[in-house]
DNA sequence: ATTTCATGTAAACGGCGTTTACATCAGTCG
DNA sequence: CGACTGATGTAAACGCCGTTTACATGAAAT
């Protein structure tokens, strides 16, 4: 039996009984599957098309649809740590810069990576689908906590506020402006500046309030 | 053919050939399921089933399952606009108060009608799918701006931001924080406070960062 | 009473997720 | 070298879903 090859064919070489990397090969179909239709549309049968094989191998790497899609998931956001880790470099050269660039890279992943960003945040996969995924999750969010430690601390003792608070203020102003205007696509809001602009200006205006900048919070870069 | 009543059955009154009001069962039933198993579980068949008709019935009704959804959020924005006017107030009995009570209204919507939040905001539901719904979101969005405009209007008009961005700003953290800690289930990331305290803080710095503030943001309500 | 139109049903189609029994191959051990 | 074994892929089948098409029912209009 054939099976279609219905939408891509990026396995141009052919191959024998086995196909040698088919894990791999799942996680790159569901990565351009979820890019193309979003996480709903994904299909099982579509990845194991794309890779080239029937529709039940995908079960010798995968208990189901929903394993893949935490794998993804994962894998996601272990690139995101290492993608916020790396713009924050630990405050060089200096702490303000640093979280600026922090946020811009939370926007530029989930606009540049949207199968990735759709997987770990609007798929539906609950965390404790797998340790190694809350486990991932932890270590993205802990570069976001680490950067808000060390801003907290330019702060007199006095009043401080506490940085895992302030962590979370953070994500939530960033996540909630990618998720609700982070796709230039249609079928979401148009606005009249930049996410990025957006973002940039209310963390100023948040660590504005928190007393760590002085500036009065104008327009953008 | 019996269509098996697979998980529960509202329908106890028997009927005759005809529903009466299958439309209004559908998106009963449509809330229901989506609370139950997420927009993604959500099956056209079960809402016929819940319904007590067959499963191509609703196909009177809804050109397919996308518009049943579209339709399940466009009443949620609605509600969603109605519940944010009457919290709003119209700026009772002062800005600050009524501006508080809309950022909890906002939280208590998304936890208390999941199924409409989800519908709305996670169901990937394109906004231009309808105009009513595009329209809908509109005027929900439009209770938050009105509100905005008044609080900026308490600044000297000599640096008073747009108050366009003062409404994305609380909005996305709004939505950010529901959308991340909103709903208490399991499958999400716990808080070490309540989501309420988190926005109401979060707000607090942010309009102090603005200069609308005096006091230092310290907990509480 | 007949016509008409909205609403519901039955049956069918292709696709999907998943399971089960079988096929193929790579490595291991005699 | 050759048989065994475990990992990986296939074929076939099952039930369910979304959707369409042809037909049935009944309420309202004429």
């Amino acid at each position: 039996m054939k099976w279609g090859k219905g939408s891509k064919e990026p396995d141009n070489e052919p191959r024998g009984y086995h196909h040698g990397n088919l894990k791999e090969a799942l996680v790159r179909a569901a990565l351009a599957l979820i890019a193309e239709k979003g996480p709903a549309g994904f299909t099982f049968a579509d990845a194991a098309r794309w890779a080239g094989v029937s529709p039940a191998a995908p079960y010798r790497h995968y208990r189901d649809r929903e394993a893949l899609l935490a794998d993804v998931a994962r894998r996601g956001f272990e690139l995101f740590a290492a993608v916020l880790a790396k713009a924050w470099d630990e405050g060089r050269p200096d702490l303000m810069r640093a979280f600026d660039r922090l946020g811009k890279s939370y926007l530029d992943f989930a606009k540049n990576q949207p199968a990735y960003y759709s997987a770990m945040f609007e798929a539906g996969v609950p965390l404790d689908a797998d340790p190694q995924l809350r486990e991932a999750s932890e270590s993205a969010f802990a570069v976001l906590r680490a950067a808000a430690e060390k801003l907290v601390l330019l702060m007199p003792a006095k009043g401080r506020p506490p940085a895992l608070m302030v962590a979370l203020h953070v994500w939530s102003m960033t996540h909630g402006i990618a998720s609700l205007f982070g796709r230039g696509d249609a079928a979401r809001r148009a606005l009249p500046m930049p996410a990025e602009e957006l973002l940039e200006a209310s963390v100023l205006i948040y660590l504005r309030g928190l007393g760590l900048t002085a500036g009065t919070p104008s327009g953008g870069s």
